[in-house]
DNA sequence: GGTGTTAGGTTAACGCCGTTAATTTAACGG
DNA sequence: CCGTTAAATTAACGGCGTTAACCTAACACC
């Protein structure tokens, strides 16, 4: 049956071509995003038909999917590689991670597109975040860095009356909701143009940005109690 | 020349159709995103051939740009109406702000889509966001807020020794940037599912989900430095 | 050795797409 | 009445995703 697994007496080109037609269309999407890549543009790279494709793939959204999956393991990998590089526990840890998916966005925006442009509509989207993927990795760390104290929650999460590691649990899920929503706001906005129109124009970009917003997590935008009147 | 402006005494439905055109685009648009958009299917429900909507707009693009435009006109709107709810110079404009923003996006996410993907090499996108555009309402909102003493940035911001207006509009801008980054990435990253698969599923979600940031960007998650940790 | 079976690949075709060129129709100014 | 011009049409081109039918070579098995 599955001659072409191991032994390799069968076809030697079988698996190869699948493999080839997964890095052509990789290719093609980090040319020109999604609207270059079309089957008869990949199978020619290959050096096939367009036809030929479809006896490995189910179609254009089947390979795609394939594609923005290797993307997200790469990502991944990417991600840990740079969070590693930081002690377990520390803020630095959180602040690489951070800089590491802001830098791996610019490097690779065509793939970035795809890998959050897809539509709920088109896509289950249950396997496309993989199970190790970015959120997990910062949510460890956040996690880490709470129990090590130093990352504060104190003010926040409503403290349900649970067990602590629960609520540290909880904690850590929200506040990585709360970094990965400025950090990925931050890539989106500045990949799709719109902070070229702020009169922002030669101020600082990417990086420098996110520290430049560190600030605010680190401190918060509230009034000093001592001083003026409050809010509400 | 101009017959067709303001006496009407020419064809009557000159200037008709292109409006028919740009509604039937919009209303494609918000059924089923730009892949569903066709020159084809909007010249259907228009009534006309799909070569007929050349001689109003330079093709595909120029159209969805018009669309856009307008998109971006009612969203501002929509923006300024939540905004102008609330007192000048209070907290609570801003973050009426983010919700209206929010609101808007999921009610709208096939226009929201859109908006915000428009791809830099495709685009100028020099008019693709416009003047009054959300942007500078948020600005402006943040600006009065730290003029009024109910935001504080005194912790950041490297105090350039300019006269505190100048250090005051950067302030804005920078605050501006980080609050748009965080409601942007948290509409992205929940109109793309990428919270679906969180561990997150049944807890809050859109609205919900910002408010439960604020305190995040009131207090910030640095660790107290002595003792202090009240105030909620 | 002969004979299915099947994976891998081809050609041909369908319908849709954006866009262009040539052509028609109708209303206007002179 | 004629020329011009806006508005719209038909026909067509090349490219797209996808399907159907067909071919071919390597294998399993008797």
């Amino acid at each position: 049956m599955d001659a072409t697994g191991a032994g390799g007496n069968n076809r030697p080109g079988a698996a190869a071509v699948e493999t080839a037609i997964l890095e052509a269309a990789r290719d093609l999407l980090a040319e020109g995003g999604v609207e270059r890549l079309s089957m008869r543009q990949v199978a020619d790279r290959v050096g096939v038909t367009a036809t030929a494709i479809y006896h490995y793939f189910d179609g254009k959204q089947a390979l795609i999917d394939r594609v923005v999956f290797r993307a997200f393991e790469r990502f991944g990998s990417y991600l840990r590689e740079a969070m590693d590089a930081h002690p377990k526990g520390s803020v630095e840890r959180v602040i690489a991670l951070g800089e590491a998916y802001l830098r791996f966005a610019f490097e690779n925006q065509a793939y970035f597109r795809v890998l959050f442009s897809i539509q709920p509509k088109t896509r289950p989207a249950h396997d496309a975040f993989p199970e190790d993927g970015g959120y997990h990795l910062l949510c460890q760390a956040v996690s880490e860095a709470i129990e090590a104290g130093t990352i504060s929650t104190t003010h926040h999460c409503a403290a349900s009356d649970k067990d602590p590691a629960s609520v540290r649990q909880s904690d850590a899920e929200l506040v990585s909701m709360y970094l990965w929503s400025v950090v990925h706001g931050l890539v989106t906005l500045t990949l799709c143009g719109a902070y070229d129109s702020c009169g922002w124009s030669g101020q600082p970009a990417g990086v420098e940005l996110l520290r430049a917003f560190i600030p605010f997590m680190n401190d918060g935008m509230r009034v000093p109690v001592a001083d003026t009147g409050r809010n509400e």
